[in-house]
DNA sequence: ATTTGACTTCGAGCGCACTCGAAGGTTTAA
DNA sequence: TTAAACCTTCGAGTGCGCTCGAAGTCAAAT
């Protein structure tokens, strides 16, 4: 039993991405070229599924993707440029972790003035408060 | 004493956003028409900045500028509004939420990959060893 | 007198990450 | 026979959020 390998269609379903965004990471060399059939039409193996997962959690982290084709450039060297991909991967390990905080953060300062908006919202109020504290300005 | 007010290149500066930023924001309705002197030009009021620092976070969390028109509106529709401002940010903080859950799981399966990574690089990997665990691909 | 900093309207350009379609080709299945 | 699904190269378009510069004006400060 050879591995099960999948169309681009079948693919691109999988992964939850266009057969035009397939195309164009290996175009720019996100991916490596991709296995083709007696055809030329390409065939993807599980481990071509993996690569697709990992870009598309560097992606949702927020990795530009000339930081992703670093990390294939990277990964097509072999062994001897491990210590750069744990680098490379470790530096944005730090950035994704500052993002959370400084989301956290802002998201703070959101819900504060969530809360404020919340007690307005509850006391009509009356002839004496100008409900200064909504927002002040915005 | 009346209260200070910044030029707009103070504002900018204080704010850390360009002049160009600043006027734009105005000029699609970010920002209200800021108070002028005497010769027509901008003076930025204490609220002012306010505002803009509620605008950069919002940005900062990700809202889309037609998001931050639209709170903007609803803040010149005074009070009636509160309502619905209270609304939008709530909703906003839902999905602020979210993108920090999302990237925390991203950031797990990278802490992951980061492991098996040190692993490979503490251990120089015998002939037997394949290294099929880092990456896999990519 | 000149430099500085402000003002206006306008429209172009940029970087990012796709996204799409055209045009022309092949193979395979119904 | 026809339709579906794949292939290629190519270039244009999209949406976002600025970012910048031009051209012309004005007023205050040195």
């Amino acid at each position: 039993m050879s591995a099960p390998t999948l169309s681009i269609q079948q693919a691109a379903t999988h992964s939850n991405v266009s057969v035009h965004t397939l195309r164009y990471y290996e175009r720019i060399g996100l991916l490596p070229p991709i296995a083709r059939d007696a055809n030329g039409q390409r065939r993807y193996t599980e481990r071509d599924l993996g690569a697709v997962n990992t870009l598309l959690r560097l992606r949702a982290t927020g990795m530009p993707i000339q930081g992703m084709k670093r990390f294939a450039e990277l990964f097509a060297q072999g062994e001897g440029a491990i210590p750069e991909r744990l680098a490379l991967l470790e530096e944005h390990q730090k950035a994704v972790h500052q993002r959370i905080l400084e989301l956290q953060t802002n998201l703070e300062a959101i819900d504060g003035k969530i809360k404020i908006y919340r007690k307005n919202t509850q006391v009509i109020p009356d002839s004496k408060s100008n409900s200064r504290g909504v927002g002040g300005s915005l």
